[in-house]
DNA sequence: CGACATAGGTTGTATATGCAACACTAAGCG
DNA sequence: CGCTTAGTGTTGCATATACAACCTATGTCG
């Protein structure tokens, strides 16, 4: 009995560790994200923030709730997250001109930054679309625009 | 030409945003790891602990160094993960029997949890794979397994 | 118009992650 | 055999993440 009770734990770990999408995932994202990690270390922002002030300068006056809907971040990590942002003077947060939502802005720095953003990004992005293969970096960025699409149409 | 400056910048930005997969993968490590750390939290676990304490079990007497370079998780950052599972008594780590890496091993209560872990993670895998689409989910894992066995050859 | 519900944000606490710098010790070499 | 080097872990610091609990001001409705 106890035998069977343990080839039965054995067998669990096994078929979770052939199939388990969490254990990849996690993998891929510590993987690729320390690649743009790198890439922007010598302009002193992370992938996190490189990837936030993107999208604050495609959709100036964003509200913070917007933006982690758009994000799937948790409003209390994007709190922090846009705090260290504002800290180093790369976005400006204004009070509601009217409504109760917060405005996002990028700073003249934060605006000027992504100019040295654009070329380690192709680096960072090349580097990883390698490493992946490139159908296979196709497929990717496809499954997760269609979970997203999926996610925000509710 | 600070007109031409700044649709540079938005063209930038967009460009990013367009094709990045830094952006993407977060997204979806955010996304699908809620999904599991809300499958085992009943049971006093995160995906990470789980997904650690699976490859624990299948290498038992594994080394923290071994594990880092399975799972890719820096050392520093395994060293503190290992830490809180062997406070909450999932794993023991022993002092090595000979050379100088340290080995673990699940505790009886450890064993046991995988019997508890195998149907909740059993819930969460089908949700993810129908939030992503079967096919879409095959795909990202396939991607995954590729490039781990290109970054472990070397 | 006033009571109340709720949306938007922040704060407390905890985990997960990584870089740098350190400590220790087994291995290798002269 | 002792010195040096390498591999192995831990610790200090910082960021990213999320849940729960809270605060506040806005809207809403009787």
């Amino acid at each position: 009995m106890r035998r069977n009770q343990s080839s039965k734990i054995q067998k669990a770990a096994a078929t979770i560790a052939d199939q388990c999408l969490s254990m990849r995932i996690r993998f891929l994202n510590r993987t690729v994200n320390s690649i743009y990690d790198d890439a922007y270390r010598d302009i002193g922002i992370t992938a996190a923030q490189g990837n936030m002030l993107v999208a604050i300068v495609l959709n100036e006056r964003i509200s913070p709730t917007v933006l982690g809907q758009r994000l799937n971040i948790e409003k209390s990590t994007l709190s922090r997250n846009l705090e260290r942002m504002r800290n180093s003077d790369l976005i400006e947060v204004q009070e509601p001109s009217s409504g109760r939502s917060l405005e996002l802005v990028p700073t003249k720095k934060g605006h000027e930054l992504l100019l040295e953003i654009l070329p380690r990004w192709k680096a960072a992005q090349a580097t990883t679309r390698e490493l992946l293969g490139e159908n296979e970096a196709t497929d990717v960025a496809a499954a997760v625009d269609q979970a997203r699409e999926k996610l925000l149409s509710d």
